[in-house]
DNA sequence: TGGTTCACG
DNA sequence: GACGTACGTGAACCAG
């Protein structure tokens, strides 16, 4: 006799996280944890043919709901997260598969499938047969003997699909003998299950005092003679957290169960009970195959009618049904997955197959095929990388994968010629394919799908084509994995193991590359035309991850629909002042030679100032000065608190090296360059948006980067009076007051801190007033700056170190206040511990709408890693609902102030304030209505439990304006 | 190219 | 008891 429980829960679970989220294809009712389900257990019914066949088989589940263990106690599994949203519904229907496979699908009320798997597998045992069981879960090790045996059949790469665990594989992974894995259990606990343990203890150091103490209760017993003073403290505090914890573990072999081993006889393979069932899950592929096997005609059975019965539709998805079977040797959502990856990777990227359309007539064929096929990757080819400033040089289109195509449109020849070299032969006019081309690229029916597509737009808007609808490739890997390298070849590589041909290949490196005007058409064809059919095999394999991952609204709501609106922001620009930021850079050189002088004279020798090394030998070396600290490298530190501090001991060199240094960061940074980011065409400076590269989900500002314009000091509040708005008109700066704590005070739910904004308080003196019981009236500016420093602290991760070192106090007070402070507002202290332990469990966190900030390495053992994750991922939801609130209100606001016919355009983000620049007379319109659309961004999607505020002023230029 | 510093929220 | 710290960016400059 050969028993075979299958752990038909894991089994649901495995096939769901390996599969695309495929859908059923009629009416898109998800069932790709279903498919992948029948296709393991055929395979798995294959795999044991031969020799010791099973006599009885039984597929079990686990019931939803608590167990006897709950009562035990009550944090078991208690952190489980809810079941995604498009598996729920496929928990039935993997029992319906079970029985459509004639076998018995089992489950019990307030029983674990562990302990049922248990208790038949005792029973067979001990009426002397064989039992398999398949799972991996390390908890059913402890049934392991010479008669019962496991079975992973999950393929992992590099080993071979199916894998035995006998007693030699549960010493392996425990240390000890099958029997004694539930005393290993107890003391190391299980981080999945939510089992204590003994804190402390890993599986090394359990397995290790059960082989010298035998069991729990001898180890307990005789705790006081363990040596390591820790491990015999830890153990002998904890040691009824172990008790329960071996309860927890200890497998129950007497469930009364309701069917008896009789019950569990196999029965053959029926057609009718089967086919009927794949039919109505639309499993075209299985069907074949299974109805092959039973040598039946699939024709001859009707699909089950109640299973076909209307489902909920997930748009997106993709289908597979038609694809083909999957390749053998691997087990079955693995294959399923494979095979999807398969469909696109096994059609080749053959460079030469590329078309390069030269002639109207060609063109027209594409544009047939694109309104045909309904979307088209694009890319486009310029001369440069700044969008604002860039030519069109070529377009490339892909309709499916495999099909590209490059339009060459501003190739020159040669370059030895001092005028550029005139058009290159055997290209279109470029009016003339733009021409054909606009009204696909602006169809609402055709979408297109770009790699940063927003580039795209820029560069095509200025030839008058407003492309939409789109969809982006990177902006879809950063909604699934955050702000990692979401950068074409990066994905090309992870996604399709392919490698792009590089740009410098073509173009070369350095002052000599090559500009794309200047490359022979034939090779930027091949290159050009990769890139667009990369993207679109790129958005086949992204678009369903989406749905899977559960972030398809983060990317519907908060990342595509931005792309226009930033799309139009860059284009539009800003106004800058070239006269103002000359006088400036004038006035801010005298100074900085003066100071140069006065510090040669102080340190008795020529240096250059700029450089912190020379310096620091100066300082600490030369002059001999105390106190010193070095960087990590080793060099001696000499930033700007170092210099404080040695300005306040009366070091007249180091306050002449911090005024130097804030002049020439002032003149450098800003002065002098940003009149180099005057475009030649509009006159205007034109920043570019990152919108996928920070990890929160705010947008980063680059060439320039106009969101870390100065604002601090005097100086640099001059450079904001540089930034005007064009004659006629004002400037209008919206900012959000106190975003972030209002977001915190919403999620963290902390009743005091919503009060005092919903009565508008002055937040930072109501939290010193109950920090230090101090009235607000009459208040010691010095008690709250302390109480705004922690209030700031504790968004980013508070930590007694940083707090003291923000306001010049010992480690040892700051750790007073922050006391004071969690006592205080306990809501705080829960919320960061809860954000803590999200990260561990589930590597990553979200903001209040649903985005996802990844972090790597969440278990490192590291310690400062460890904190420095920890403080991140508290201050990640705070600083990523904040981003998420701006970019809705910008994602509405252009709609608002059209529909009212307001003339303000929106130019500038910088991450809780927008800039507009509007007709002087239209300003008191426009005020109201960018309040109202910035304090309302939440709603509907979420009402928050703080009211946002918003102010808002016009004037001239962007320091008075703010 | 990596390290340091400093501008912003 | 170690570990080295406030969170998130981009740009300029130095030094190798």
């Amino acid at each position: 006799m050969h028993l075979v429980l299958v752990d038909g829960s894991s089994f649901i679970f495995r096939a769901y996280h390996a599969l695309p989220p495929l859908t059923r294809k009629s009416d898109g009712l998800p069932v790709g944890a279903v498919s992948g389900f029948c296709n393991m257990l055929y395979k798995l019914t294959e795999d044991l043919k031969g020799e010791d066949e099973p006599t009885h088989f039984a597929v079990i589940f686990d019931y939803s709901g608590s167990s006897f263990r709950n009562e035990l106690y009550d944090q078991y599994k208690a952190h489980r997260p809810e079941a995604p949203e498009d598996l729920v519904p496929q928990f039935p229907l993997t029992r319906s598969a079970t029985r459509a496979f004639n076998l018995p699908s089992i489950e019990q009320e307030g029983f674990e499938a562990d302990d049922i798997i248990a208790t038949y597998a005792c029973r067979m045992r001990d009426a002397g047969g064989k039992v398999t069981i398949v799972s991996s879960d390390k908890d059913l090790m402890q049934l392991v003997d010479d008669k019962v045996s496991m079975l992973d059949t999950i393929a992992r790469p590099g080993q071979p699909p199916l894998r035995w665990i006998g007693p030699d594989e549960v010493v392996a992974k425990f240390g000890v003998t099958p029997d004694k894995v539930v005393e290993v259990q107890a003391l190391c606990g299980d981080p999945v299950d939510n089992v204590p343990g003994i804190p402390g203890i890993g599986i090394k150091t359990a397995a290790l005092l059960i082989n010298e103490y035998g069991d729990l209760e001898t180890l307990l017993a005789r705790a006081s003679e363990i040596k390591q003073n820790k491990r015999r403290e830890s153990i002998i505090e904890n040691a009824e957290l172990a008790r329960i914890s071996r309860k927890l573990v200890q497998l129950d072999c007497n469930t009364p169960v309701e069917l008896d081993l009789d019950a569990l006889v196999r029965q053959p393979l029926e057609a009718k009970l089967l086919i009927p069932f794949l039919k109505a899950m639309e499993f075209t592929s299985i069907t074949r195959r299974i109805a092959g096997l039973l040598e039946v005609d699939p024709d001859d059975f009707e699909a089950d009618a109640e299973l076909a019965a209307k489902g909920a539709s997930i748009p997106g998805a993709i289908d597979v049904s038609e694809g083909p079977a999957p390749a053998s040797g691997l087990s079955g959502p693995d294959a399923h997955a494979e095979a999807v990856l398969e469909k696109i990777r096994a059609i080749p990227c053959k460079h030469d197959d590329y078309e390069i359309v030269r002639d109207a007539a060609a063109l027209a064929v594409w544009i047939e095929d694109i309104v045909a096929t309904g979307h088209v990757a694009i890319d486009t080819e310029t001369t440069g990388l700044d969008n604002q400033a860039a030519d069109l040089v070529g377009i490339c289109l892909a309709t499916r994968p495999g099909k590209a195509c490059y339009i060459p449109l501003g190739h020159t020849t040669g370059n030895d010629d001092m005028f550029g070299g005139g058009k290159a032969e055997g290209q279109m006019d470029m009016r003339q394919a733009l021409d054909m081309l606009r009204p696909v690229l602006q169809d609402p029916a055709i979408l297109k799908i770009g790699q940063n597509v927003k580039y795209d737009m820029g560069i095509l808007a200025r030839y008058a084509i407003t492309m939409a609808p789109i969809d982006d490739t990177l902006l879809m890997s950063y909604a699934l994995d955050g702000a990692r390298n979401n950068g074409m070849d990066a994905l090309a590589d992870k996604y399709l193991s392919h490698t792009c041909i590089k740009f410098t290949d073509l173009a070369g490196t350095g002052k000599n590359q090559l500009t794309f005007d200047k490359i022979e058409i034939e090779a930027a064809a091949r290159y050009a035309a990769e890139d667009a059919d990369v993207t679109l095999r790129l958005w086949t394999i992204l678009k369903p991850r989406l749905v899977a991952a559960g972030v398809t609204t983060v990317y519907e709501t908060l990342d595509r629909p931005l792309t226009p609106v930033l799309a139009r922001m860059e284009a539009r620009g800003v106004s800058v002042d070239r006269q103002i930021l000359s006088r400036l850079s004038g006035e801010f050189a005298q100074r900085a030679a003066a100071l140069e002088a006065t510090a040669y004279e102080l340190a008795g020798e020529k240096f250059n100032l700029g450089s912190p090394k020379q310096l620091g030998d100066i300082l600490f070396g030369k002059m001999g000065l105390e106190g010193g600290t070095k960087t990590k490298t080793g060099a001696w530190a000499t930033g700007a608190s170092v210099l404080d501090d040695l300005a306040l001991q009366g070091v007249p060199l180091a306050k002449t090296l911090l005024d130097w240094r804030g002049v020439s960061k002032l003149k450098s940074t800003y002065t002098d360059a940003l009149p180099g980011y005057i475009n030649a065409r509009t006159g205007r400076v034109h920043t570019s948006y990152n919108q996928a590269s920070v990890a929160t989900g705010r947008l980063s500002s680059n060439e320039p980067n106009l969101q870390n314009i100065p604002i601090r000091t005097e100086d640099g509040r001059k450079i904001r009076t540089a930034f005007v708005a064009a004659p006629g008109n004002v400037l209008i700066s919206a900012d959000y007051s106190q975003i972030e704590l209002r977001v915190l005070a919403h999620i963290a739910d902390i009743d005091a801190l919503k009060d005092a904004f919903e009565e508008g308080q002055d937040i930072h003196a109501m939290t010193a007033s109950e920090m230090f019981n101090v009235p607000i009236e009459g208040m010691d500016p010095m008690v709250r700056r302390r109480a705004k420093a922690i209030n700031f602290g504790i968004i980013y991760g508070i930590s007694a170190f940083g707090l003291a070192n923000q306001l010049g106090i010992s480690r040892g007070e700051a750790g007073d206040y922050i006391k004071t402070y969690f006592a205080r507002f306990p809501g705080i202290q829960d919320y960061m511990a809860e954000q803590r332990r999200i990260v561990k469990a589930q590597g990553y966190v979200s903001t209040i709408f649903g985005r996802k900030i990844p972090f790597d390495n969440v278990n490192t053992k590291n310690p400062s890693e460890r904190a420095f994750i920890e403080r991140a991922s508290i201050n990640a939801p705070i600083q990523g609902s904040a981003a998420d609130i701006i970019r809705r209100a910008m994602i509405r606001m252009e709609r608002v102030l059209s529909d009212e016919n307001v003339p303000a355009d929106m130019l500038l983000q910088v991450h809780d304030e927008l800039i507009f620049e509007s007709p002087a007379d239209k300003a008191d319109q426009a005020i109201p209505l960018i309040k109202r659309v910035m304090e309302g961004a939440a709603e509907p999607a979420l009402r928050l439990s703080v009211p946002l505020q918003v102010d808002a002023k016009a004037a001239q230029n962007w320091e008075e304006a703010h």
